[in-house]
DNA sequence: CCTTGTGAAATAGTTCACAGCA
DNA sequence: TGCTGTGAACTATTTCACAAGG
């Protein structure tokens, strides 16, 4: 109902997710939000208080049951379906990306994988054989894929994310070290570890001194 | 100087620096932040604010220089030194992430790399011999290396980052998919794709209809 | 002109603290 | 008692808007 949640929010509830799935796993009935703040490292007032845009799931006094929150928040993410994926770039990084097994327990399919390199053309990944990145924009038409993934090098990701937002593709996920360009009805999101351990070595800095007469 | 600047504007700060970076490659001298801002798709305003954490960086009505900018940010950043990073886990992603060529250039060397299986143990990449996990704890009293990347099972990860810790890492790159638990003091950055698929399929979901009627 | 650097204003996000219910 | 759900208070972050300088 509410159209104006916080991004912050949403991102958040992945993480939600994912630790209700290992409670019911665990045979956990009920969760107090206090127990999720500890196990992820955030306050309960604020777990509580992310729920509460999307309903009201928990009991006064005991709790969340593990069960219907869990259920409440695949609906809610749109996890209560299966999403088509298109892989583009099948080196290295791409091709762990493709037969990284974590995906399709968590209902992400990836049915067509890309890359320019003719050479790499031929069966590569258990099911999917390598197209042609110049098939990439026809495929698209043809098969309305939800989400793409972008395994390229730099200078051909924005090439190929702007095939990808013409094809219709309303989500991508970028490992290419670019600032991609979007209309904003698309989402990204960026997978950098450079960027990452950038941020990083920021702070090691500030604390070396601590470090240092620790030898 | 000032110790208290927001933590969203470190992490800014590399995409600066790589922006910069690039600028420079290509002959640019003087960059305003009207242009940064364009490229990386946020606010000059914010750019100047960010960079004014830090010193008085600019020119008035001309803009920033970029050699200059680079090098502040690289001294900022940290980026003025070689770092020694570790990896933990070489199997598709480990391996992928063993050879990737970006580290490098960046100032990270990968030092040491190390997997469970013992099969695993004998030469991988290039100049690296996997060594069994076993002799983690041990190898980070002799070589205390500055950051490690975690890229086992889930199942062992907080093990692996105990260790980690204990043997006085200050920084983690994790790439398992749990909620780390760590010390203040030490910081953790996490790449986790299916998290980043999931804060996507929300948004997908509330805009099917959009995607549904150009069928 | 043009663009920076920056207080002040506005917005966004988090935490508090407590009423209400099992 | 124990815990949720939630306005209100607080804190953080972004944006505005303009003086000042080249």
């Amino acid at each position: 109902m509410p159209l104006d949640i916080p991004n912050v929010v949403i991102d958040r509830l992945p993480l939600y997710y994912r630790l209700l799935c290992d409670l019911h796993a665990d045979g956990t009935a009920v969760v107090s939000s206090q127990e999720l703040g500890q196990a992820l490292g955030i306050t309960p007032a604020q777990i509580r208080k992310d729920l509460s845009y999307f309903g009201r799931f928990g009991k006064q006094g005991r709790g969340y049951a593990v069960r219907r929150l869990t259920e409440e928040l695949r609906q809610i993410l749109g996890l209560d379906r299966r999403w088509r994926v298109v892989l583009i770039g099948v080196g290295r990084l791409g091709t762990a990306i493709a037969s990284y097994r974590g995906f399709d327990p968590q209902g992400f399919d990836i049915v067509a994988i890309y890359d320019a390199n003719p050479e790499t053309a031929g069966v590569k990944v258990s099911p999917l054989t390598v197209r042609a990145v110049e098939a990439l924009a026809g495929d698209l038409e043809a098969q309305r894929p939800d989400i793409g993934i972008v395994a390229v090098p730099a200078d051909a990701a924005q090439d190929v994310i702007d095939t990808l937002v013409r094809g219709g593709v309303h989500a991508i996920l970028n490992y290419a070290p670019i600032a991609a360009h979007v209309p904003t009805e698309v989402q990204v999101r960026q997978i950098d570890p450079v960027l990452a351990l950038q941020g990083m070595t920021y702070h090691l800095r500030r604390h070396g001194a601590d470090e240092r007469s620790r030898a």
